[in-house]
DNA sequence: GCCAACGTTGGC
DNA sequence: GCCAACGTTGGC
């Protein structure tokens, strides 16, 4: 089958990459999506070894940071039973739970960010789903061509 | 902090 | 099933 290739964003503020990086194994359950698009790629199209790129969003600059890859089959999304958590879903039961995950592992950081104005001032990049005005998906497919271009991008001397 | 874009909710 | 109101996202 072929190789999946995704981009997740994150609010550095609330979790960045580095963050990741801190976790043991440097994996961490990413929870808290309440996005039917986004659920669906989890549930029905990530695979285990797919490459994701980490992308902050809401930063100074925004843009690619890292390269993570999905570390888990997808599962139910605990935070959607607790009560406190910012994500409880009371219409989610356990027997039939609304929201699922995947783990997501860091790989490497990049030597040099890749920032949304160079991705969009990139001719091929320009049509990536994060360059699109207005998206807000934080979770979508990308074409392994377009990656290859954003890691390279990411390489220091380039 | 502003605000455009978009998803969700709920009245009808 | 429509659509206005509302809440959230996220670039700037």
């Amino acid at each position: 089958m072929a190789r999946r290739c995704w981009l997740v964003k994150s609010e550095p503020g609330t979790f960045s990459f580095d963050d990741l990086l801190a976790e043991p194994e440097r994996t961490t359950a990413w929870d808290g999506v309440r996005n039917y698009q986004a659920r669906n790629f989890m549930r029905d199209e990530m695979r285990v070894g797919d490459q994701v790129l980490f992308y902050h969003s809401n930063a100074s600059p925004p843009g690619v940071v890292g390269l993570a890859e999905v570390a888990s089959e997808p599962y139910p999304d605990p935070t959607q039973f607790e009560p406190d958590a910012p994500g409880y879903d009371p219409k989610s039961s356990r027997e039939t739970p609304r929201w699922q995950l995947v783990d997501v592992r860091a790989v490497r950081t990049l030597p040099r960010m890749v920032t949304l104005e160079r991705i969009k001032a990139h001719p091929e990049l320009r049509h990536m789903e994060v360059a699109r005005r207005g998206s807000r998906l934080s979770i979508s497919p990308v074409d392994p061509a377009h990656l290859e271009i954003v890691l390279a991008l990411g390489e220091a001397a380039c």
